[in-house]
DNA sequence: ATGATACGGTACGGTACCGTACCTTTGACA
DNA sequence: TGTCAAAGGTACGGTACCGTACCGTATCAT
């Protein structure tokens, strides 16, 4: 026969995941730029033609890793919002997003994508699609039912979605992003519940404190 | 006598700018990996003993760029906040803080800080404290103000400077980072806008809709 | 005018890196 | 057990880049 076998196939899955977990280690400890085939040639050990041959080239074996651990990472982005309870769903929502995106693969994979965005345009439009958008997507489908239920006011859930998460992100996200310093527990959570709180109800004094009569 | 004379120091002062203006051009355009010295030689002319005489590296040649620009871009961030008026005031500080992070040099110095962050901790820290501090410490003193005259409701003006403008940067700053397409300034608009009223006044319904009675 | 200093132009040392070539060894399948 | 594709091991071509060296020239103070 012409095709490879069952065993064969198993093999080359195996190998091309381990060098897929190799590899991304280094690419995203190192940044593209930095990172070397060689690099990961050597601690994947082997000839480096294998490794040329489950990827072509450089530039292949960034996309493929860009691509799983966006998968893997940003799945995260979309715990299920089956709970009516506003506050409770907008402190889940903000700590489990704050969770994914200041987790070391988190950090590591938007430092990359803002790097090299310009160089790999379409790849940048994936982690975006896949990353924030489906996260507001998500976000807003749920402000669209609380919407409707009337619980809330908004002009536009999508908008009200991209503006609680990036308060969310506030300068948390953009510190851990620059100073590779984690902040604490206490801050995220405090963070989260602020935002969450004037979210809801605003700063201006004399507004409604409480939910409105069902 | 052994000091320069003015002559001398006006040529240098001259030809420094000159490199740092080429350089600038070129590391913001292509990162500090993908520029070369030979590039910005290339462009400044001259010899490249000259450039070296300047900048004795790399390195210091990307830390001097990195802070002039920083002073210069992030100058901008800290818009006279003379005004009583809430809304206006938000509205001139999200639009304005938008408008220097959209820019060209904001977009390329911000790419810049988060790929090599990890590699110039002390640089990344200026640029944090320059800019992303500055302007939340900014708005903060304001909201201290507001606070102080019963105008607002916060449980720390800190923190709520850096959710309204975690919110005004969005989606929107997230998407011109990664696809260098600029928004349009209708959606720029419309997005401080709707941060404005949510800051404001929150999603709840049942909340007042003007301003307390003086 | 003259000496000192900076600059222009260019070549080069040393290194790192991407991708290929070549040969040997392994191991699965018939 | 024989066969053959895949993998190991290693060297190398070609290129790019940082920083230095060398040598002649121009500019400026004295």
């Amino acid at each position: 026969m012409n095709t490879p076998t069952d065993g064969h196939r198993r093999r080359q899955v195996a190998k091309r995941e381990e060098i897929l977990a190799i590899a991304t280690e280094v690419f995203l400890r190192e940044g593209y730029g930095r990172a070397s085939m060689d690099q990961v040639h050597v601690r994947v050990g082997g000839s480096k033609r294998t490794l040329y041959n489950y990827f072509p080239s450089k530039e292949a074996l960034f996309e493929a890793i860009v691509t799983e651990v966006s998968d893997r990472v940003l799945a995260a982005l979309r715990p299920p919002l089956g709970d009516d309870d506003l506050r409770r769903t907008l402190m889940k929502m903000g700590t489990d997003y704050l969770r994914v995106l200041l987790s070391p693969n988190g950090l590591a994979l938007y430092r990359a994508m803002v790097s090299e965005a310009p160089h790999f345009p379409e790849l940048a439009r994936t982690f975006f699609d896949n990353g924030p958008r489906r996260a507001s997507l998500h976000l807003a489908g749920f402000f669209s039912d609380q919407k409707a239920k009337g619980l809330i006011e908004v002009a536009n859930p999508q908008t009200a979605a991209e503006h609680f998460l990036g308060a969310v992100r506030g300068n948390v996200h953009l510190e851990a992003v620059l100073s590779a310093q984690q902040p604490t527990k206490q801050r995220i959570k405090a963070s989260v519940r602020q935002a969450v709180e004037t979210f809801l109800q605003g700063v201006l004094v004399g507004r409604a404190t409480a939910l409105p009569a069902p």
